[in-house]
DNA sequence: GACACTTCTTGAACACGTTCAAAAATCGGG
DNA sequence: CCCGATTTTTGAACGTGTTCAAGAAGTGTC
């Protein structure tokens, strides 16, 4: 097989010597002068693997990601009603991201600036978000009793949004243990179901019409 | 009439410099010693008054929220329908926001993080929130007709709390003249009016109990 | 007016993210 | 093995937000 080539070998190190140092002191206080110390290169070195410190959350945020996909399969597998398969893969998600809430706050500010290769909405993020998407399609195709058609379409990319705003309380969630971002997550799902059900009133169809062609027609 | 004290006159002069800059060459542009130079002081100086550069966003972000309530208060003046008031009341918070968009983007980082004097959940925002939501207090007891009562206590910061979306949304949004936004905005205002007039439908009306008190047990 | 005391102002200095010209190491072909 | 070309590595230097010891200006008291 194949030797890990010298160079991917040091991009590897600094990458794990960061994410470490993310996760032990701290988004601010990880220097890019730290780390290239502790990894044992120097700054300029650093910084040819990673173009920016922003680069380096980017490859946290994938990591996650990939982590994300993999427990939430088996967190869902088995389950069957929509509520449940929703909760399981949003506990599974905080269950990841877990290790980073400490330093959750320092992250958002980010990830949320259009211009960061962070952003989930970037460019460079469109892979790992496009896996992240595909989570929630999972849930919405596997789901019985099987979600209304007209919204099959859509309802996964809504549900990848719900777990943006989620991700987002979480962050500002000072609860011991994330009490109540849990206590939202095991709220939401169960209403989420039960509002989808209600789509047969004709009443509340005609307004679900609205909401979905609202929703298609904002996102250019 | 007192006269504004010398120290008084100094701190506005370096506000006044720093937002006309905000304004005119952005956020991340604007340095400190730029600041300080314009407006004829030392860096220092602008610093014995404002402690970061932080809290020079903190008072833009008052000022708007001033315009605001002032704006907001006149469009929805005669208009008696919830919808309607809904409508004019952001349409008014985006009008305030406008000078500002090319650089919102540049701002929001700021604003996100929980630990900056910015972030409109924090104390240092308290006094600019509570009069934000009392823009949002208004539209809904003047409304006729009436809001369904169980959801008047909380339909405000629930409405306030959408704004903050609606900005997040508007930050993000590259279409000409926010036109994605400001559709938004006339598509979700009579959506949530007339869902809310779906109150009285019984298998609705269970729901939407249960989304209202997630709401409140979330809300610590 | 002289003296203490507070308020205001200064600019050099610090640590940070980032850049870049130059040097060192590596590689490929003869 | 050697030489040119490419890839990798270095560390000094830049501009940034921020701090702080020192001094200047103002204010009240006798």
């Amino acid at each position: 097989m194949p030797m890990a080539s010298k160079s991917e070998q040091t991009r590897q190190l600094v990458a794990d010597v960061a994410l470490r140092m993310f996760r032990e002191i701290g988004f601010e206080k990880t220097t890019m002068r730290s780390i290239a110390t502790e990894a044992g290169v120097s700054v300029g070195n650093a910084y040819y693997y990673f173009a920016s410190k922003d680069e380096l959350v980017q490859e946290l945020y994938v990591r996650v990601q990939a982590e994300h996909a993999v427990k939430a399969a088996e967190a869902v597998d088995g389950v069957k009603d929509l509520s449940g398969r929703l909760k399981a893969t949003l506990h599974a998600g905080l269950d990841v991201m877990e290790p980073y809430h400490r330093f959750g706050a320092e992250f958002i500010a980010t990830a949320i600036r259009p211009t960061s290769p962070v952003n989930p909405f970037s460019g460079e993020s469109t892979a790992a978000r496009d896996a992240s998407l595909a989570i929630f399609r999972n849930i919405v195709e596997g789901a019985s009793p099987a979600v209304p058609k007209k919204l099959r379409a859509d309802l996964p990319e809504l549900l990848w949004l719900g777990y943006m705003g989620v991700a987002l309380f979480w962050v500002y969630d000072t609860s011991e243990d994330r009490r109540r971002t849990r206590k939202l997550i095991d709220g939401v799902a169960p209403l989420i179901a039960r509002g989808l059900s209600l789509a047969r009133i004709p009443g509340v169809s005609k307004v679900l019409d609205d909401v979905l062609s609202l929703s298609r027609s904002v996102r250019e």
